[in-house]
RNA sequence: GAUUCCGUAGCUCAGCUGGUAGAGCAAUACACUUUUAAUGUAUGGGCCCUGGGUUCGAAUCCCAGCGGGAUCACCA
């Protein structure tokens, strides 16, 4: 990359050069030794002890992130990973005693150290005049010279900020110094890393196991959606990123784990926006015997749990509504759904009918859907948008499932339900289609959809059936979606924000 | 993919019905030993996204392109 530098940047290499010249090594290799962090200075700060604070040597490290200077003497604010603290330096107290000229002071640290600079401070804990506590500085090594400008986010009195790096662009693109210089960042993704945490704490609490398995994979199963294909060159065969690891669990579930869970990433070579990636993080959970009411228990409890330990309280505010995560959560079957919000009750309905009922409630369709498929349709346009509260919908049609179990007593359906919250999916769950004749069916059926055209059908794996007939206990596995789950405990509406770095066009350099 | 808005100094943005650019912060220099968006004085800094067109003259109007945001549709 070659561009042009600007005034402030070519400034800065003149300063790392005269840096150099002083015989100050602007990278030093040596370790700094930090012993305490902003944040524990102000909450560990005692009124009472100030006289002995002066006795006490701190040494802290972080960013130059301000500098106000008075002079023989100057503040200037330290921004570590715990936050900020204000420093006082005085001319005469960090100057080496051999500096007669006190260039360590009037040139090294008033001309040559710029807003960005790592640099690492000894001193002691006190507090100003007007109350704030600080850190007086008996001495400053610089620990690393910044060469290009952060951008200077202030806070005025009235907690107004002023000429805010806020174009999603730059921040995403350089995430590096969303987190330097916009204080709102960190805690959204320290909230969402406690949300994984916890989930984790839990099942772990379990007995369940948590696994890895392939993202690579010869055959991409487990969803209906377009992957992401790459080619292995020793083995000369294509790969595929996968859409998904629900094959592979179960396959562990054959040989005799109890519970298994995996949080990863997926890759789906599908639209992007502010709720879709084309990698995210997906949870997959399989337990053995147990179905997919046992799961609606098991996803009540442990929602409630962690959004209770991660938000410290289980009733939420997401945009304008209170979400409960600790109630019981409303079970209707999609049917029921349907009826409840367009009046009209097709559970006896044909293709036909249900393809006329959604003429009737403009519900856009073609030519290619199944019967299945346009009450999903249905459901999208009508239902979805008033599952606020946590809502289980269950009991879907067989055509859209191909990897359920079929429901236990109602013709045409499956035992499946999918979890809503702020109209929004979160998971989607099984009992488990153990049955391998069955699933060799289903796979078949799902061949035929392909050869009409359908480029989200899934694949027939030849050893995924191999395994079930093996043996596979009644099992039930749900997914969630880790970053919508995030989107909902941080209330923000857009998945780049849970995502450290989010895809982006590729960025031109000239 | 559709609609719509935006692109001016390092950053945040002004710039009217066309007359070749402005503020605050940042930078540079000086002053100031308890400030906190420190302050005061001075200085430098611009291919006005790119390419065409209209015009005596374009940051401004028109067309195309590039980049980005927002909304909508499909996928978690």
């Amino acid at each position: 990359m070659s561009r042009e530098l600007s005034e402030q940047e070519i400034n800065r290499r003149h300063k790392l050069a005269q840096i150099r010249e002083m015989g100050i090594e602007p990278y030093p290799a040596a370790l700094y030794n930090v012993t305490h962090l902003s944040s524990d200075i102000k909450t560990d700060f005692d009124h009472a002890q100030i006289e002995q604070y002066r006795e006490e040597t701190v040494s802290l490290a972080g960013r130059l992130m301000m500098v106000r200077d008075m002079g023989k003497a100057a503040f200037a604010e330290l921004q570590d990973s715990s936050g900020r603290i204000q420093l006082y330096i005085q001319r005469d107290e960090i100057c080496p005693a051999d500096d007669v000229d006190k260039n360590y002071y009037k040139t090294f640290f008033k001309k040559l150290l710029d807003i960005g600079d790592y640099i690492g401070i000894t001193g002691y804990k006190f507090k100003t005049k007007v109350g704030e506590i600080s850190i007086h500085v008996k001495s400053l090594q610089l620990l690393s010279k910044a060469l290009s400008p952060l951008p200077i986010v202030k806070t005025d009195a009235e907690g107004n900020k002023h000429d805010e790096f806020l174009d999603p662009e730059q921040r995403y693109r350089m995430r590096y110094v969303d987190l330097a210089v916009n204080d709102f960042v960190k805690p959204l993704f320290m909230r969402r890393f406690k949300m994984m945490q916890s989930i984790r704490n839990f099942f772990n609490a379990q007995g369940w196991i948590e696994v890895e398995t392939p993202v690579l994979q010869p055959i991409h199963g487990g969803a209906a959606a377009r992957p992401f294909k790459t080619h292995h060159n020793t083995l000369d065969m294509p790969l595929y990123l996968r859409i998904a690891n629900e094959l592979y669990l179960k396959r562990l579930i054959v040989g005799g784990f109890d519970g298994v869970y995996e949080m990863g990433k997926m890759f789906r070579n599908e639209g992007m926006d502010r709720t879709h990636n084309p990698e995210f993080t997906a949870l997959e959970l399989y337990v053995a015997y147990k179905d997919y009411f046992w799961m609606m228990d098991m996803t009540e409890k442990m929602l409630s749990t962690v959004v209770q330990e991660v938000c410290g309280a289980a009733v939420i505010e997401v945009g304008n509504h209170q979400i409960d995560f600790a109630s019981t959560y409303t079970r209707l079957t999609m049917y029921e759904a349907i009826e409840k919000y367009t009046g009209i009750d097709i559970s006896e309905m044909d293709e036909q009918q249900i393809r006329q009922v959604c003429h009737q409630l403009h519900v856009h369709i073609d030519n290619t859907m199944g019967r299945g498929k346009l009450i999903d349709e249905i459901f999208g346009a009508k239902v979805e948008q008033n599952l606020i509260q946590p809502t289980f919908i269950i009991d879907y049609p067989i055509e859209m499932s191909p990897l359920c179990k079929k429901h236990r007593s109602k013709p045409g359906l499956v035992e499946r339900f999918e979890l809503f919250i702020n109209c929004k999916e979160v998971a989607n769950a099984y009992s488990e289609l153990n049955d391998p004749i069955d699933q060799r069916e289903r796979f078949e059926e799902q061949l035929r959809l392909a050869a009409r055209g359908d480029e989200e059908a899934m694949v027939l794996d030849e050893d995924f059936l191999r395994s079930l007939e093996y043996g596979m206990p009644p099992t039930s596995g749900i997914g969630f979606g880790i970053d919508r789950l995030a989107m909902l405990l941080t209330n923000q509406v857009s998945i780049q924000e849970l995502l450290f770095f989010p895809q982006m066009k590729p960025e031109k350099m000239d």
